[in-house]
DNA sequence: CGACTTTAGTCTGATATCGTACATTCTGGT
DNA sequence: ACCAGAATGTACGATATCAGACTAAAGTCG
């Protein structure tokens, strides 16, 4: 019904990328909020995550395990702060670092994440199988390798 | 060496969605820097190309076949026009409308994209085959069907 | 024509992330 | 102890995009 522009629409990888990772957030988000976690944003899995593995880690710390840069995780820790997911203190044994803690509501989280990072998985199994899924993991760090 | 926690990580697929489309970004950045066209930002793209198709589209045109929201479209066409790729004018038949028109230096732009679009086509299909690339596509579109 | 609805675009503020530049603090070598 | 250099985090501004609320102009129908 309509094809003659495929460069600029749905066969574009660009934008095939932004959509699928924008959509993804969009998930999350709405299921996050579905079970009483509103305030958790998609992008606090960057923090939350890697402090769930090892709580108490410094902020540049979680930026590598995150792979995002120094700034983006002074304005993500802030955000997690401000909604009440973590809690700062200063490393004693380095004034210029923080330590990151976890509060109670984000360790309330905790199973949310997972119960809802299951069932995210479930359903990209069941639209494109374990073949395909397996597939477009290696075919996006392929894209990286660019 | 290191894979205790995969979910925070590179196994995580909407870490991989966010990280290729940034990257993706990264690489048409740098391309069309190379070919003096700096001023030129991936997301233009989305206005550009439409208007290669059909110049003179109208705003809202433009956000249909590019499928981003208004206020998206509202920021771009102002950037581009600021950076000297498009003019806006009053549609005659709508007052409340407008026309956006290539300006000279966009359709100096025109061979820059296409050959960059195509180069990196080319290297998708050297990275990943052309099955695997194909593979891709649809996958991401199953992703967004979700 | 006048009231209702729809359409075009804008405004404000949020989300997600980076680059460049910087102040502070730590560390290793003299 | 001192200083040069590395590391930790912050400031500022840019890029990319959306949701909700709004203005103004157009279209529709009685």
């Amino acid at each position: 019904m309509a094809s003659r522009a495929d460069r600029s629409d749905t066969n574009n990888l660009g934008f095939l990328l932004a959509k699928a990772s924008q959509h993804w957030n969009q998930l999350l988000a709405e299921r996050f909020a579905a079970r009483g976690f509103a305030e958790v944003r998609p992008s606090y899995g960057s923090v939350l995550l890697p402090l769930f593995e090892q709580d108490g880690l410094r902020m540049g710390e979680i930026g590598q395990r995150a792979r995002l840069s120094k700034q983006t995780m002074t304005t993500l820790v802030r955000l997690c702060e401000r909604d009440g997911l973590v809690a700062r203190e200063r490393d004693p044994d380095d004034s210029r670092a923080f330590r990151v803690h976890l509060t109670e509501r984000a360790r309330e989280f905790r199973p949310v994440a997972d119960e809802v990072l299951r069932e995210l998985d479930t359903r990209v199994l069941a639209a494109l199988g374990q073949r395909q899924r397996q597939a477009l993991a290696r075919a996006l760090k392929g894209v990286m390798g660019l």
